[in-house]
DNA sequence: ACATTTCACGCAAACGTTTGCATAGATAAC
DNA sequence: GTTATCTATGCAAACGTTTGCGTGAAATGT
């Protein structure tokens, strides 16, 4: 293995012939003749040439890399999340540049920066639960560097976004229960500046009035999602009047948590919970739940993907029209039967 | 926002000097007078300079990019390493550019291909169960770009490694199960062309050995690591005349799949298990492990990138001796206790 | 006052590839 | 035989940045 790089600039040495016309024959361009574009391609097989992708980068300002931006990879939502944007990117002959925020605003600051540095084609992100301004993402525009969001996405409307229903998400959860016949049903959802958690109040909500039920705020506790936080809240729903037999957790880490809460506190009754899957393998846990809203992750990244696919295309047309693709994808209910 | 996006040229044309000069006062070279220093950085304040990373990398033949493959992101043990990956790389100014192999030797292939192309400045690899040739990784030499493999690493000595010592691991698992009373100790171990499997068996055997025991071959079964083969193993595991009363597998994947066949089998016994933590939340499972071999995923990742770190910054100095970092990290035993 | 050093900056090449334009020769059209 | 068309190729600029070398001018030394 000699140490030597050949380039396009020697193979036209070699042969006599101009670097122009060893990149063309290179690409197969028609204004090449035969005898030349076969020497050409054999030597290059011979000198074992390749392309630097470095310098083609830099001549036509497009990297084919796109970039991720998201909270924690060690929570599987968004490890399967990015395992769908990684295989459609490949597939397409993308690369992904990766970063997690971990829930920093600043941190996210700095990567979509160091983003815009490195002239990614396209970033994809999905927000850090602490970003409250969204001005970072501004100065990509200058770049023409589009944007789409996924799951956590920036209550704003100019932007491009797949989500996840999470309003029927939890109607669903909510009538799955009133089925099976329970009557008090609470739920203990995020902060409430995430739409995710808007989101799932509207859905309870709205399962509420179409049953004609009134709407018991006491039963809806927000928390902090942290170990500490899900802790208190869960006292407070048990120490309600009317307890709650059936809880909707915010996801199936909060569940654990609860599970943890209500072991604790010794209630007599048995609890059943409603949760959004997070976690491939929630229901092998000890108190499983008796459902999961299931949200899809790997297909919410490859469709994001998938959309980013379709801006770049477009963008190359110039056609200036600034549409937003808002892909909402309904998320199911999936029953656990007991091991 | 103006999409205009400023060069050093223009910022040298608007105060007439020449471009070197505003290369040099951006980077605060000490033979720019205080004056033009100042000059220049206000200007390129003004007008949002910001350096075109991808004419750097060209210009520098660096990218500050470091490759990661592995083979499945949304296994938590990949996803939590490459998060230590990341984390480190952050903090030195790196990016990570990522691609899963899927477990496919051809798509790793392609993919250090891709990465080569790309003239990532580093390879950081687990490589996929199929893997059988590792010659791809040869060309890598060709450009500099120095690989270091991580928990699944290739069979062979001149090569930059951390994993996890899996045989201790397995002896800590043994003798733990045997202090708590177990006299007869199934193993159930990945394919045997996977170093990790080979220590396993390894650990197993000298367990026993100190403890003076003799090694019964037919309590160590491999398996494909597939669910249909683990169940089938399982069955086999079971039928002995001596039956197992504690199963160590290969992984908390296997276990959930082992779990499962016991559970089908309606073996009367009670079978304990002790696993490695692949999983974050397999104690929280119906059927926890008494224990898990952790083997630091976060750790594993971030050794890796330091490492790689290293390597790079010894390259600079040209100094060609070729040591090879061999990492190995100790695991632990962590007990788990009923929730 | 002259030699020498230091300072502050400019020139130009280089990194590897692509591409619009020009052109020499060949072929075809009439 | 002249003009038009086509084929195959080369020239040179461009992408934005860095850097070795050269050079006037100012500062220092004697």
């Amino acid at each position: 293995m000699e140490k030597h790089i050949t380039t396009i600039k020697e193979i036209a040495k070699q042969l006599n012939i101009s670097p122009s016309t060893v990149s063309r024959a290179l690409h197969d361009h028609k204004s090449i003749g035969l005898r030349t574009k076969a020497n050409v391609q054999k030597l290059a097989r011979e000198l074992n040439y390749e392309p630097n992708q470095t310098a083609i980068f830099f001549q036509q300002r497009k990297t084919f890399t796109i970039g991720v931006i998201l909270p924690e990879l060690s929570e599987s939502f968004f490890s399967t999340a990015i395992s769908g944007i990684e295989d459609c990117a490949n597939s397409n002959n993308y690369t992904v540049l990766m970063g997690q925020s971990h829930d920093l605003e600043e941190r996210e600051k700095q990567l979509v920066e160091s983003m815009k540095n490195h002239r990614v084609d396209g970033l994809i992100v999905s927000i850090s639960k602490n970003t409250t301004n969204y001005e970072h993402f501004d100065s990509l525009r200058k770049y023409d560097i589009p944007v789409v969001f996924f799951d956590r996405i920036p209550d704003m409307s100019n932007i491009n976004y797949v989500a996840c229903n999470m309003a029927s998400g939890t109607t669903l959860a909510y009538n799955y229960l009133r089925k099976i016949g329970h009557k008090t049903i609470g739920m203990i959802n995020g902060p409430m500046n995430l739409l995710a958690s808007k989101e799932r109040l509207e859905g309870y909500k709205t399962a509420m009035s179409k049953a004609r039920l009134k709407y018991d705020p006491s039963l809806v506790i927000s928390s902090d999602l942290s170990p500490e936080n899900i802790y208190k809240v869960t006292e407070k729903l048990l120490s309600l009047k009317i307890k709650p037999t059936a809880i909707i957790t915010f996801n199936d880490y909060v569940m654990l948590d609860v599970v943890k809460a209500v072991k604790k506190s010794k209630s007599s009754k048995k609890i059943s919970f409603v949760s959004y899957a997070n976690l491939p393998i929630s229901h092998y846990s000890a108190n499983p739940p008796l459902a999961s809203v299931e949200q899809f992750s790997y297909q919410q990244g490859h469709k994001a993907m998938e959309i980013m696919l379709d801006i770049l295309n477009k963008e190359k047309k110039d056609t200036e029209e600034s549409i937003f693709y808002k892909i909402i994808i309904e998320p199911k209910l999936v029953l656990h039967t007991k091991l």
